[in-house]
DNA sequence: GGTTTCGCTCAACGTACGTTGACTCAACGA
DNA sequence: TCGTTGAGTCAACGTACGTTGAGCGAAACC
Protein backbone atom coordinates (compact mmCIF):
# COMPACT_ATOMS: atom_id res chain seq x y z
CA UNK A 1 0.00 0.00 0.00
CA UNK A 2 2.26 2.66 1.07
CA UNK A 3 4.55 2.26 -2.16
CA UNK A 4 7.08 4.86 -2.10
CA UNK A 5 5.16 7.44 -5.10
CA UNK A 6 8.00 9.59 -7.23
CA UNK A 7 9.65 12.20 -6.02
CA UNK A 8 8.57 15.67 -7.16
CA UNK A 9 11.83 16.33 -8.55
CA UNK A 10 11.44 12.82 -10.69
CA UNK A 11 7.89 13.55 -11.33
CA UNK A 12 9.11 16.96 -13.02
CA UNK A 13 12.02 15.31 -15.20
CA UNK A 14 9.88 12.72 -15.85
CA UNK A 15 6.44 14.93 -17.72
CA UNK A 16 9.43 17.35 -18.81
CA UNK A 17 10.58 13.86 -21.26
CA UNK A 18 7.23 13.20 -21.75
CA UNK A 19 6.75 16.52 -23.28
CA UNK A 20 9.60 16.42 -25.26
CA UNK A 21 9.02 13.29 -26.15
CA UNK A 22 5.43 14.63 -27.84
CA UNK A 23 7.26 17.26 -29.25
CA UNK A 24 9.59 15.49 -31.16
CA UNK A 25 6.80 13.06 -32.52
CA UNK A 26 5.15 15.92 -33.92
CA UNK A 27 7.51 18.03 -34.90
CA UNK A 28 8.87 15.28 -37.12
CA UNK A 29 5.16 14.14 -38.64
CA UNK A 30 3.92 17.63 -39.09
CA UNK A 31 6.55 19.80 -39.09
CA UNK A 32 7.14 23.46 -36.90
CA UNK A 33 4.47 25.38 -38.01
CA UNK A 34 1.57 23.03 -38.42
CA UNK A 35 2.21 21.72 -34.57
CA UNK A 36 0.60 23.18 -31.76
CA UNK A 37 1.79 23.60 -28.20
CA UNK A 38 -2.04 22.61 -27.45
CA UNK A 39 -1.49 19.36 -29.06
CA UNK A 40 2.19 18.43 -27.60
CA UNK A 41 0.86 19.35 -24.22
CA UNK A 42 -2.46 17.52 -24.92
CA UNK A 43 -0.14 13.93 -26.92
CA UNK A 44 1.39 14.49 -22.96
CA UNK A 45 -1.35 15.00 -21.22
CA UNK A 46 -0.52 18.03 -19.57
CA UNK A 47 -1.93 21.55 -19.77
CA UNK A 48 -0.46 23.95 -22.51
CA UNK A 49 0.88 26.21 -19.86
CA UNK A 50 2.75 23.89 -18.80
CA UNK A 51 4.83 23.60 -21.92
CA UNK A 52 5.15 27.23 -21.90
CA UNK A 53 6.49 27.10 -18.64
CA UNK A 54 9.27 24.82 -18.42
CA UNK A 55 10.68 25.88 -22.56
CA UNK A 56 9.54 29.38 -22.76
CA UNK A 57 8.11 29.24 -26.22
CA UNK A 58 7.33 27.46 -29.20
CA UNK A 59 10.88 27.88 -30.57
CA UNK A 60 12.81 26.97 -27.48
CA UNK A 61 10.76 23.54 -26.99
CA UNK A 62 11.19 22.88 -30.51
CA UNK A 63 14.95 23.76 -30.32
CA UNK A 64 15.37 22.01 -27.43
CA UNK A 65 13.64 18.99 -29.15
CA UNK A 66 15.96 18.57 -31.70
CA UNK A 67 19.04 19.69 -29.64
CA UNK A 68 20.16 22.72 -31.06
CA UNK A 69 21.32 25.21 -29.45
CA UNK A 70 19.49 28.10 -31.52
CA UNK A 71 20.71 31.33 -29.18
CA UNK A 72 22.07 34.07 -31.59
CA UNK A 73 24.95 34.06 -33.17
CA UNK A 74 25.10 30.58 -33.94
CA UNK A 75 28.16 28.76 -32.49
CA UNK A 76 26.33 26.96 -29.76
CA UNK A 77 26.99 23.40 -29.62
CA UNK A 78 28.12 23.61 -32.75
CA UNK A 79 27.62 20.04 -34.59
CA UNK A 80 24.32 21.01 -35.27
CA UNK A 81 21.44 18.30 -35.26
CA UNK A 82 22.56 16.02 -33.25
CA UNK A 83 24.78 16.40 -30.13
CA UNK A 84 22.18 15.00 -27.45
CA UNK A 85 21.50 12.00 -26.29
CA UNK A 86 19.53 10.51 -29.12
CA UNK A 87 19.69 12.77 -31.78
CA UNK A 88 20.81 11.39 -34.70
CA UNK A 89 22.29 12.89 -38.64
CA UNK A 90 25.95 11.34 -37.46
CA UNK A 91 25.86 10.74 -40.79
CA UNK A 92 29.32 9.31 -41.31
CA UNK A 93 30.55 8.54 -37.63
CA UNK A 94 34.29 8.64 -37.81
CA UNK A 95 35.66 8.38 -41.62
CA UNK A 96 39.18 9.25 -40.12
CA UNK A 97 40.91 6.08 -41.63
CA UNK A 98 40.79 3.87 -44.98
CA UNK A 99 40.21 4.34 -48.33
CA UNK A 100 37.80 5.15 -50.06
CA UNK A 101 35.99 1.90 -49.55
CA UNK A 102 35.58 2.41 -46.07
CA UNK A 103 34.18 5.77 -46.89
CA UNK A 104 31.37 4.67 -49.27
CA UNK A 105 30.66 1.89 -46.58
CA UNK A 106 30.70 4.25 -43.15
CA UNK A 107 28.34 6.46 -45.49
CA UNK A 108 25.91 3.88 -46.30
CA UNK A 109 26.24 2.49 -42.45
CA UNK A 110 24.80 5.46 -42.19
CA UNK A 111 22.30 5.83 -44.43
CA UNK A 112 20.58 1.88 -42.62
CA UNK A 113 20.14 3.61 -39.65
CA UNK A 114 18.43 6.74 -41.25
CA UNK A 115 16.11 4.34 -43.17
CA UNK A 116 16.12 2.03 -40.33
CA UNK A 117 15.06 4.69 -38.26
CA UNK A 118 16.19 7.97 -37.72
CA UNK A 119 15.77 9.29 -34.54
CA UNK A 120 12.31 11.68 -34.05
CA UNK A 121 14.83 14.99 -33.91
CA UNK A 122 16.26 14.42 -36.99
CA UNK A 123 13.53 13.88 -38.86
CA UNK A 124 11.69 16.46 -37.04
CA UNK A 125 14.81 18.64 -38.00
CA UNK A 126 14.29 17.57 -42.10
CA UNK A 127 10.69 18.16 -41.84
CA UNK A 128 11.23 21.69 -40.86
CA UNK A 129 13.88 22.83 -42.74
CA UNK A 130 12.57 24.46 -45.94
CA UNK A 131 10.06 26.16 -43.85
CA UNK A 132 11.32 27.23 -40.24
CA UNK A 133 14.35 29.73 -40.63
CA UNK A 134 16.03 28.22 -37.36
CA UNK A 135 15.40 24.81 -38.46
CA UNK A 136 17.19 25.90 -42.05
CA UNK A 137 19.77 27.68 -40.35
CA UNK A 138 20.88 24.65 -37.85
CA UNK A 139 20.11 22.35 -41.04
CA UNK A 140 22.90 23.85 -43.18
CA UNK A 141 24.86 24.00 -39.89
CA UNK A 142 24.92 19.93 -39.69
CA UNK A 143 25.23 19.56 -43.22
CA UNK A 144 28.15 22.05 -43.49
CA UNK A 145 29.83 19.77 -40.89
CA UNK A 146 29.52 16.44 -42.28
CA UNK A 147 30.97 17.94 -45.64
CA UNK A 148 33.34 18.97 -43.78
CA UNK A 149 34.14 15.94 -42.33
CA UNK A 150 33.99 14.18 -45.58
CA UNK A 151 35.80 16.27 -47.35
CA UNK A 152 38.56 15.95 -44.70
CA UNK A 153 38.10 12.21 -45.17
CA UNK A 154 38.53 12.29 -49.10
CA UNK A 155 41.09 14.47 -49.69
CA UNK A 156 43.84 12.24 -46.82
CA UNK A 157 43.55 10.01 -49.35
CA UNK A 158 44.90 11.58 -52.33
CA UNK A 159 47.51 13.89 -50.57
CA UNK A 160 47.59 16.84 -52.89
CA UNK A 161 46.37 15.16 -56.03
CA UNK A 162 42.72 16.21 -55.45
CA UNK A 163 42.17 20.24 -54.87
CA UNK A 164 40.01 20.65 -51.55
CA UNK A 165 37.20 22.60 -53.50
CA UNK A 166 36.55 20.00 -55.50
CA UNK A 167 36.53 17.57 -52.71
CA UNK A 168 34.26 19.75 -50.86
CA UNK A 169 32.11 20.11 -54.15
CA UNK A 170 32.02 15.99 -54.14
CA UNK A 171 31.35 15.80 -50.68
CA UNK A 172 28.67 18.23 -50.51
CA UNK A 173 26.70 16.23 -53.35
CA UNK A 174 27.65 13.01 -51.40
CA UNK A 175 25.28 14.53 -48.46
CA UNK A 176 22.84 15.86 -50.98
CA UNK A 177 22.33 12.26 -52.25
CA UNK A 178 21.86 11.51 -48.73
CA UNK A 179 19.36 13.84 -47.60
CA UNK A 180 17.42 13.05 -50.99
CA UNK A 181 17.05 9.59 -50.37
CA UNK A 182 16.31 10.10 -46.66
CA UNK A 183 13.69 12.60 -47.70
CA UNK A 184 11.88 10.47 -50.12
CA UNK A 185 12.14 7.37 -48.45
CA UNK A 186 11.48 8.65 -44.71
CA UNK A 187 9.22 12.22 -45.07
CA UNK A 188 7.79 11.81 -48.46
CA UNK A 189 7.41 7.57 -48.33
CA UNK A 190 8.45 6.94 -52.29
CA UNK A 191 6.84 3.85 -52.64
CA UNK A 192 9.94 2.40 -54.84
CA UNK A 193 11.91 3.40 -51.66
CA UNK A 194 9.71 2.16 -49.36
CA UNK A 195 9.17 -1.20 -50.77
CA UNK A 196 13.28 -1.60 -50.91
CA UNK A 197 14.96 -2.96 -48.19
CA UNK A 198 17.90 -0.87 -46.09
CA UNK A 199 20.58 -3.60 -47.60
CA UNK A 200 18.83 -3.14 -51.42
CA UNK A 201 19.17 0.53 -51.16
CA UNK A 202 22.62 0.50 -49.60
CA UNK A 203 23.66 -2.02 -52.31
CA UNK A 204 21.97 0.32 -55.32
CA UNK A 205 23.50 3.23 -54.20
CA UNK A 206 26.92 1.93 -53.46
CA UNK A 207 28.32 2.64 -56.66
CA UNK A 208 27.35 6.34 -57.22
CA UNK A 209 28.50 7.53 -53.63
CA UNK A 210 31.99 5.33 -54.66
CA UNK A 211 32.21 7.31 -57.48
CA UNK A 212 31.49 10.87 -55.67
CA UNK A 213 33.55 10.01 -52.80
CA UNK A 214 36.22 8.88 -55.70
CA UNK A 215 36.05 11.68 -57.45
CA UNK A 216 36.01 10.27 -60.80
CA UNK A 217 36.47 12.26 -64.04
CA UNK B 1 -4.66 61.38 -74.79
CA UNK B 2 -7.49 59.14 -75.93
CA UNK B 3 -5.90 56.23 -75.13
CA UNK B 4 -8.17 53.38 -75.33
CA UNK B 5 -7.63 51.97 -71.85
CA UNK B 6 -7.48 48.54 -70.97
CA UNK B 7 -10.64 46.51 -71.56
CA UNK B 8 -11.95 44.98 -68.72
CA UNK B 9 -11.41 41.15 -69.44
CA UNK B 10 -7.96 42.30 -70.18
CA UNK B 11 -7.80 44.23 -66.41
CA UNK B 12 -8.99 40.98 -65.29
CA UNK B 13 -6.44 38.56 -67.16
CA UNK B 14 -3.99 40.96 -66.10
CA UNK B 15 -4.32 41.11 -62.07
CA UNK B 16 -5.18 37.73 -61.81
CA UNK B 17 -2.11 36.64 -63.28
CA UNK B 18 -0.13 39.53 -61.07
CA UNK B 19 -2.03 37.64 -58.20
CA UNK B 20 -0.53 34.12 -59.23
CA UNK B 21 2.49 36.01 -59.91
CA UNK B 22 2.98 36.58 -56.19
CA UNK B 23 1.71 33.87 -54.93
CA UNK B 24 4.30 31.33 -56.54
CA UNK B 25 6.96 33.86 -55.95
CA UNK B 26 6.12 33.81 -51.95
CA UNK B 27 4.54 30.25 -51.79
CA UNK B 28 8.31 29.58 -53.17
CA UNK B 29 10.19 31.08 -50.72
CA UNK B 30 7.87 30.97 -47.63
CA UNK B 31 6.37 27.89 -47.90
CA UNK B 32 2.51 27.04 -48.07
CA UNK B 33 1.51 28.13 -44.00
CA UNK B 34 4.07 30.92 -43.79
CA UNK B 35 2.24 32.48 -46.88
CA UNK B 36 -0.72 34.68 -45.84
CA UNK B 37 -3.51 35.70 -48.42
CA UNK B 38 -2.60 39.01 -47.13
CA UNK B 39 0.89 39.35 -48.57
CA UNK B 40 -0.01 37.74 -51.91
CA UNK B 41 -2.65 40.50 -51.79
CA UNK B 42 -0.09 43.58 -50.72
CA UNK B 43 2.49 42.12 -53.06
CA UNK B 44 -0.18 42.06 -55.89
CA UNK B 45 -1.69 45.80 -55.14
CA UNK B 46 -4.83 44.33 -54.40
CA UNK B 47 -7.12 43.76 -51.57
CA UNK B 48 -7.28 40.31 -49.95
CA UNK B 49 -10.58 39.78 -50.58
CA UNK B 50 -10.56 40.01 -54.63
CA UNK B 51 -8.02 36.83 -54.17
CA UNK B 52 -10.76 34.63 -52.31
CA UNK B 53 -13.06 35.63 -55.10
CA UNK B 54 -11.09 35.08 -57.89
CA UNK B 55 -9.54 31.70 -56.66
CA UNK B 56 -12.19 30.29 -53.96
CA UNK B 57 -9.58 29.74 -50.99
CA UNK B 58 -5.61 29.67 -50.09
CA UNK B 59 -5.46 25.64 -50.71
CA UNK B 60 -6.99 26.42 -54.53
CA UNK B 61 -4.52 29.42 -54.67
CA UNK B 62 -1.61 27.70 -53.99
CA UNK B 63 -3.16 24.80 -56.55
CA UNK B 64 -3.60 27.28 -59.21
CA UNK B 65 -0.33 28.44 -58.63
CA UNK B 66 2.04 25.35 -58.89
CA UNK B 67 -1.17 23.92 -61.84
CA UNK B 68 -1.97 20.93 -60.07
CA UNK B 69 -5.79 19.43 -59.93
CA UNK B 70 -5.67 18.75 -56.10
CA UNK B 71 -9.34 17.77 -56.42
CA UNK B 72 -10.61 15.15 -54.34
CA UNK B 73 -9.75 11.43 -54.24
CA UNK B 74 -6.58 12.69 -56.61
CA UNK B 75 -6.60 11.25 -60.29
CA UNK B 76 -6.90 15.08 -61.87
CA UNK B 77 -4.49 15.88 -64.25
CA UNK B 78 -2.52 12.84 -63.15
CA UNK B 79 0.89 13.41 -64.07
CA UNK B 80 0.94 16.11 -61.31
CA UNK B 81 3.19 19.10 -61.24
CA UNK B 82 3.70 19.91 -64.66
CA UNK B 83 1.86 20.20 -66.90
CA UNK B 84 0.70 23.72 -66.83
CA UNK B 85 2.37 26.20 -69.57
CA UNK B 86 5.54 27.42 -67.33
CA UNK B 87 5.54 24.56 -64.30
CA UNK B 88 8.38 22.60 -64.59
CA UNK B 89 9.61 19.40 -62.40
CA UNK B 90 10.14 18.19 -66.20
CA UNK B 91 12.97 16.05 -65.17
CA UNK B 92 14.18 13.93 -68.19
CA UNK B 93 12.61 15.55 -70.87
CA UNK B 94 12.53 12.80 -73.50
CA UNK B 95 14.85 9.77 -72.44
CA UNK B 96 13.28 7.49 -74.56
CA UNK B 97 16.84 6.54 -77.06
CA UNK B 98 19.85 6.55 -76.52
CA UNK B 99 22.20 4.62 -74.04
CA UNK B 100 22.84 4.82 -70.38
CA UNK B 101 25.28 8.10 -71.23
CA UNK B 102 22.29 10.11 -73.22
CA UNK B 103 20.18 9.03 -70.20
CA UNK B 104 22.67 10.57 -67.63
CA UNK B 105 23.36 13.51 -69.81
CA UNK B 106 19.87 14.71 -69.79
CA UNK B 107 19.58 13.78 -66.24
CA UNK B 108 21.56 16.50 -66.20
CA UNK B 109 21.00 18.83 -68.45
CA UNK B 110 17.85 18.83 -66.48
CA UNK B 111 19.49 19.70 -63.89
CA UNK B 112 21.36 22.52 -65.29
CA UNK B 113 17.60 24.19 -65.68
CA UNK B 114 17.10 23.75 -62.01
CA UNK B 115 19.95 24.90 -60.51
CA UNK B 116 19.99 27.70 -63.52
CA UNK B 117 16.85 29.14 -62.23
CA UNK B 118 14.03 26.42 -61.68
CA UNK B 119 10.59 27.64 -62.45
CA UNK B 120 8.75 29.20 -59.44
CA UNK B 121 5.74 26.98 -59.29
CA UNK B 122 8.47 23.75 -58.76
CA UNK B 123 10.37 25.66 -56.34
CA UNK B 124 7.03 26.24 -54.42
CA UNK B 125 5.95 22.97 -54.60
CA UNK B 126 9.81 21.50 -53.02
CA UNK B 127 9.70 23.81 -50.61
CA UNK B 128 5.52 22.79 -49.44
CA UNK B 129 6.21 19.37 -49.92
CA UNK B 130 7.53 18.31 -46.66
CA UNK B 131 5.02 20.12 -44.22
CA UNK B 132 2.00 20.72 -46.82
CA UNK B 133 -0.40 17.19 -47.37
CA UNK B 134 -1.61 18.20 -50.79
CA UNK B 135 1.91 19.45 -51.52
CA UNK B 136 2.92 16.04 -50.53
CA UNK B 137 0.53 13.96 -52.50
CA UNK B 138 1.10 15.93 -55.61
CA UNK B 139 5.29 15.96 -55.40
CA UNK B 140 4.87 12.29 -54.96
CA UNK B 141 2.81 11.80 -57.51
CA UNK B 142 5.80 13.74 -59.99
CA UNK B 143 7.86 11.77 -58.41
CA UNK B 144 6.86 8.79 -59.27
CA UNK B 145 5.74 9.61 -63.07
CA UNK B 146 9.49 10.47 -63.13
CA UNK B 147 10.58 7.38 -61.94
CA UNK B 148 8.10 6.11 -64.06
CA UNK B 149 9.74 7.00 -67.14
CA UNK B 150 13.18 6.78 -65.85
CA UNK B 151 12.87 3.07 -65.31
CA UNK B 152 11.57 2.69 -68.54
CA UNK B 153 14.26 4.32 -70.22
CA UNK B 154 17.02 1.95 -68.19
CA UNK B 155 15.20 -1.30 -69.10
CA UNK B 156 14.95 -0.10 -72.61
CA UNK B 157 18.62 -0.71 -73.14
CA UNK B 158 18.86 -3.76 -71.30
CA UNK B 159 16.62 -6.44 -72.68
CA UNK B 160 15.04 -8.22 -69.67
CA UNK B 161 18.60 -8.49 -68.26
CA UNK B 162 17.67 -6.48 -65.84
CA UNK B 163 14.18 -6.80 -63.27
CA UNK B 164 11.49 -3.96 -63.92
CA UNK B 165 12.11 -4.02 -59.90
CA UNK B 166 16.18 -3.07 -59.62
CA UNK B 167 15.53 -0.41 -62.34
CA UNK B 168 12.60 1.00 -60.02
CA UNK B 169 14.27 1.21 -57.46
CA UNK B 170 17.77 2.94 -59.24
CA UNK B 171 15.40 5.34 -60.91
CA UNK B 172 14.42 6.07 -58.25
CA UNK B 173 17.31 6.27 -56.30
CA UNK B 174 18.63 8.99 -59.07
CA UNK B 175 15.85 10.96 -58.95
CA UNK B 176 16.03 11.26 -55.65
CA UNK B 177 19.70 12.29 -55.94
CA UNK B 178 18.41 14.76 -58.05
CA UNK B 179 15.95 16.11 -55.41
CA UNK B 180 18.44 16.18 -52.92
CA UNK B 181 20.71 18.41 -54.78
CA UNK B 182 18.33 20.86 -55.63
CA UNK B 183 17.14 21.48 -52.08
CA UNK B 184 20.07 21.73 -51.08
CA UNK B 185 21.47 23.91 -53.87
CA UNK B 186 18.07 26.07 -54.39
CA UNK B 187 15.95 26.02 -51.26
CA UNK B 188 18.87 25.54 -47.99
CA UNK B 189 21.30 27.41 -49.89
CA UNK B 190 24.48 24.91 -48.63
CA UNK B 191 27.24 26.99 -49.38
CA UNK B 192 29.60 24.63 -51.27
CA UNK B 193 26.83 24.27 -54.01
CA UNK B 194 26.17 27.92 -54.40
CA UNK B 195 29.80 28.37 -55.23
CA UNK B 196 29.70 25.82 -57.95
CA UNK B 197 28.93 26.44 -61.41
CA UNK B 198 25.54 24.36 -63.31
CA UNK B 199 28.57 22.30 -65.53
CA UNK B 200 30.83 22.04 -62.01
CA UNK B 201 27.63 20.19 -60.60
CA UNK B 202 26.68 18.48 -63.54
CA UNK B 203 30.29 17.19 -63.75
CA UNK B 204 30.72 16.09 -60.31
CA UNK B 205 27.27 14.52 -60.46
CA UNK B 206 27.76 12.79 -63.45
CA UNK B 207 29.44 9.29 -62.96
CA UNK B 208 27.47 9.12 -59.86
CA UNK B 209 24.17 9.10 -62.07
CA UNK B 210 25.75 6.56 -64.76
CA UNK B 211 26.12 4.65 -62.20
CA UNK B 212 22.55 4.34 -60.78
CA UNK B 213 21.35 4.51 -64.31
CA UNK B 214 23.45 1.72 -65.16
CA UNK B 215 23.40 -0.21 -62.45
CA UNK B 216 26.56 -1.71 -61.78
CA UNK B 217 26.31 -4.33 -59.23
C1' DG C 1 1.86 20.62 12.43
C1' DG C 2 2.58 24.60 10.18
C1' DT C 3 4.79 26.85 6.47
C1' DT C 4 6.94 27.06 2.23
C1' DT C 5 7.93 25.38 -2.23
C1' DC C 6 6.56 24.14 -6.68
C1' DG C 7 4.30 21.08 -10.18
C1' DC C 8 0.34 21.87 -12.51
C1' DT C 9 -4.25 23.72 -14.03
C1' DC C 10 -7.79 27.26 -15.32
C1' DA C 11 -9.39 31.05 -17.56
C1' DA C 12 -8.36 34.47 -20.32
C1' DC C 13 -5.91 38.01 -23.44
C1' DG C 14 -4.22 39.66 -27.90
C1' DT C 15 -3.38 38.74 -32.38
C1' DA C 16 -3.10 37.10 -37.02
C1' DC C 17 -5.29 34.61 -40.08
C1' DG C 18 -8.82 32.69 -43.67
C1' DT C 19 -12.98 33.96 -45.07
C1' DT C 20 -17.52 36.54 -45.94
C1' DG C 21 -21.06 39.96 -47.35
C1' DA C 22 -22.34 44.47 -48.38
C1' DC C 23 -20.90 48.16 -50.96
C1' DT C 24 -18.67 51.53 -54.82
C1' DC C 25 -17.83 52.78 -59.25
C1' DA C 26 -16.30 52.44 -63.90
C1' DA C 27 -16.89 49.70 -68.16
C1' DC C 28 -20.28 47.64 -71.09
C1' DG C 29 -24.51 46.65 -74.06
C1' DA C 30 -28.93 48.22 -75.88
C1' DT D 1 -28.86 57.62 -72.01
C1' DC D 2 -29.93 54.34 -68.88
C1' DG D 3 -29.80 49.98 -66.72
C1' DT D 4 -26.68 46.09 -65.99
C1' DT D 5 -22.58 43.74 -65.22
C1' DG D 6 -18.50 42.92 -62.90
C1' DA D 7 -13.83 44.36 -61.07
C1' DG D 8 -12.29 45.86 -56.90
C1' DT D 9 -12.68 47.62 -51.90
C1' DC D 10 -14.11 48.00 -46.90
C1' DA D 11 -15.24 46.42 -42.66
C1' DA D 12 -16.02 42.75 -40.12
C1' DC D 13 -16.73 37.82 -38.28
C1' DG D 14 -15.06 33.55 -36.27
C1' DT D 15 -11.42 30.94 -34.99
C1' DA D 16 -7.11 28.95 -33.67
C1' DC D 17 -3.06 30.00 -31.94
C1' DG D 18 1.00 31.52 -28.72
C1' DT D 19 1.25 33.31 -24.53
C1' DT D 20 0.22 35.08 -19.63
C1' DG D 21 -1.01 35.47 -14.65
C1' DA D 22 -3.61 34.01 -10.87
C1' DG D 23 -4.67 30.24 -8.31
C1' DC D 24 -4.93 25.20 -6.27
C1' DG D 25 -3.13 21.29 -3.92
C1' DA D 26 0.18 18.08 -2.65
C1' DA D 27 5.00 17.22 -1.62
C1' DA D 28 9.14 19.08 0.91
C1' DC D 29 11.20 21.25 4.74
C1' DC D 30 11.70 22.75 9.68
Amino acid sequence: MTSAGPTRAERRRNTEQRILAAARELFAERGFERTTIRAVASAAQVDPALVMQYFGSKQQLFSQAVRISVAGTGTGTGTGTGTGTEAGTDTGDRPRTGGPEALTDSLLASLGMKIGGLPEASLAMLRSMLTHPEAAEAARAALDHQITELAAAMSAGHEAERQAHDARLHAALAVATMVGVTIGHQLLGIDDLRRASPEEIAAALRPALHALVTGAE
